[in-house]
RNA sequence: GCGCCAGUAGCUCAGCUGGAUAGAGCAACGGACUUCUAAUCCGUAGGCCGGGGGUUCGAAUCCCUCCUGGCGCGCCA
């Protein structure tokens, strides 16, 4: 990539000024630091080193940054090399590397913008594990979102990646879930019951009670315990299908979907627990089993086996997570709502206790996601009965602009999704630009095509046809995709390709409304063709990466 | 009381590991369609980066403190 191309550069000036004792503290920064300066008139990237070396060498930034700019050597790399403002060196690309850029994006198609910069990692994301107890609705719709998103830019930047569900079908939410039905279903029966405030109010139970009396019939002659865990069983079974389906009218498909219960009917719980008793990680006290986390950062230490002989959810949760190492994860990485936030510590502390590295666990907190509709916030509660589903969200608003949005911010800042804002505004909503960018440059090969002007080859394009700035500006703007994509995915913000594919939808809409690609000079048409769809390439595979269509009409 | 996240233009938000003159969209105002799709473009205006201290060549970014909003602090899941 280009900025490992200009490190090095600077690294071999860096060495050879050290060699001609024209600088002398010897000094080696861990990472040369390049940034993409604000302002073009700064050239294409900037270095701060000079600036960095000044407290070891003793002299200003600036006349370092001449020494080191002297020593430089000039390679066809570079247009210019400039010492700027308070010591700042700015390197402008040669010409000839944007025509480099150009051919890369054409041999990688849709592979551009992936990079081996993971080296094969292996790492698992985590996400939406919505307990099977009632439909999804807004809140893990975002967290749907972003882990889906995330996911596909790892694997664009070299991780092994896998996607996974846990399902939390075991515990009391699964008990409640099995009263509850059991309880609607004596209903239907004629029985008269006294519904408990702690039960699931929602329509959808007793919908789930008629089908199971449909399909089972009556429950009569059942003890009462096996009828209400039968119920559990139905209900996490049929509601799993519920958000199965919902996430795969998402476009979200999970590698793997992971079952506690599973974790108790293969013993795992108890022997990922007796390895922490095995590190003395464990103690009894008050007739319950202890996790020393404060030795590890926690502010108290947590049960796992509580005084009753039953375990603490946090007790499958530890042997889950220790499981996923033993499947040979390098790096977990969980998706979690911003509410369970104070949950993190003693995972951390557990992971760390049994000795894995405190980045082999990153939690992504999703925060919260106010539901409104014309300004009135919309209380939500699986209980109270009043929700809208995340299905009825999509179908209101539509996926790509319901995913494009959920991406749009940071995922650590809230979030307040109005609906009737979101369809209201849904015209000129900023997906709607993007995607029009990727129409109109489908819209003029159609036309091209019209005009019996065929896409040109390689040998067709003519880079110095290219002389516009609006031209260099696209392309300067192509190159930087991989890189995007590898920050995404370094720092898991997929924002940031949201933020890079608006930038190049401008540069495209500004482009196309001062120029003509088809005009009557075959040879700059083509290079204009071949320009434009080096664009339509990259607009593609970014949309992608976010799971949002890239339509060729609109 | 303790902890986590946030506070940047009228509104919604970007600002990469500290960098050059703090950016974009919406809203406002003024322009551009006989020309590849006007779901677009061009321009104008809009700021004490919550307040106050500190760290240094340099702070929206790091540290301390205070204020505001949200969320957590179970032998619940």
């Amino acid at each position: 990539m280009i900025k490992e191309d200009i490190r090095s550069a600077i690294r071999e000036a860096l060495e050879n000024c050290y060699q001609q004792g024209t600088l002398s503290s010897g000094e080696f920064p861990a990472e040369i630091q390049l940034e993409v300066p604000k302002s073009q008139d700064h050239g294409d990237y900037a270095t701060n080193l000079a600036m960095m070396l000044a407290r070891f060498e003793g002299k200003s930034p600036r006349q370092i940054a001449d020494t080191l700019v002297a020593s430089l050597r000039i390679s066809n790399l570079f247009a210019a090399v400039e010492v700027a403002g308070p010591g700042f060196i700015n390197f402008r690309l040669a010409v000839g590397y944007w025509a480099t850029t150009l051919q890369r994006i054409y041999d990688g198609q849709e592979r551009f913008g992936r990079s081996p910069a993971g080296r094969g990692v292996r790492v698992q994301v985590e996400f939406v594990s919505a307990n099977p107890t009632g439909p999804l609705h807004i809140g893990h719709g975002r967290g749907a979102v972003v882990g889906d998103a995330l996911a596909s830019i790892l694997d664009a930047a070299g991780f092994d990646v896998q996607r996974e569900y846990y399902i939390n079908d075991a515990g009391n939410q699964v008990q409640t879930l099995g009263r509850s039905i059991f309880l609607r279903l004596r209903e239907l029966q004629g029985e008269t019951i006294d519904f408990p405030e702690d039960g699931y109010q929602a329509p959808y139970i007793i919908e789930l009670a008629t089908r199971l009396l449909q399909e089972q019939g009556e429950l009569e002659g059942i003890a009462e315990e096996e009828a209400i865990s039968r119920c559990a069983r139905f209900g996490v079974q049929q509601i799993l299908g519920w958000i199965g389906a919902d996430l795969e009218a998402f476009g979200i498909r999970f590698d793997n979907w992971y079952s506690e219960q599973s974790l108790y009917d293969r013993n795992m719980v108890e022997q990922e627990l007796a390895r922490l008793a095995d590190k003395e990680l464990t103690y009894q006290e008050d007739g319950a089993l202890w996790l020393r986390t404060t030795d590890f950062g926690d502010d108290k230490n947590r049960v796992l086996i509580k005084s009753d002989g039953s375990y603490t959810y946090f007790a499958s949760d530890v042997a889950y997570h220790l499981e996923k190492f033993d499947r040979g994860f390098d790096r977990v990485i969980d998706v979690w709502g911003a509410d369970h936030h104070g949950y993190i510590p003693r995972m951390k502390a557990m992971l760390k206790g049994f000795g894995l590295p405190a980045e082999a666990l990153e939690v992504l907190l999703i925060q919260m996601v106010n539901l409104l509709r014309d300004g009135q916030p919309f209380v939500m509660g699986k209980r109270s009965g009043n929700f809208i589903t995340l299905r009825e969200v999509i179908d209101e608003v539509g996926r790509d602009a319901c995913r494009f949005f959920f991406l749009m911010r940071r995922c650590d800042s809230q979030l307040d999704f109005d609906l009737e804002l979101a369809k209201q505004n849904s015209s000129d909503n900023p997906v709607y630009y993007v995607q029009y960018a990727h129409a109109r440059i489908c819209s003029i090969n159609r036309n091209a095509a019209e005009l019996g002007i065929e896409q040109p080859s390689i040998h067709q394009f003519d880079f110095n046809l290219l002389t516009l700035d609006e031209e260099i500006a696209l392309i300067r703007q192509l190159s930087r995709f991989p890189e995007a994509v590898e920050g995404a995915a370094l720092h898991y913000e997929p924002h940031r390709v949201v933020f890079y594919l608006q930038d190049l939808a401008a540069l495209l809409h500004s482009y196309y409304n001062r120029h003509r690609v088809l005009i009557d000079e075959v040879p700059v048409t083509y290079a204009r063709l071949y320009l434009v769809n080096a664009v339509r390439i990259v607009l593609a595979n970014a949309l992608s990466l976010l799971g949002v269509s890239a339509p060729e009409k609109m």
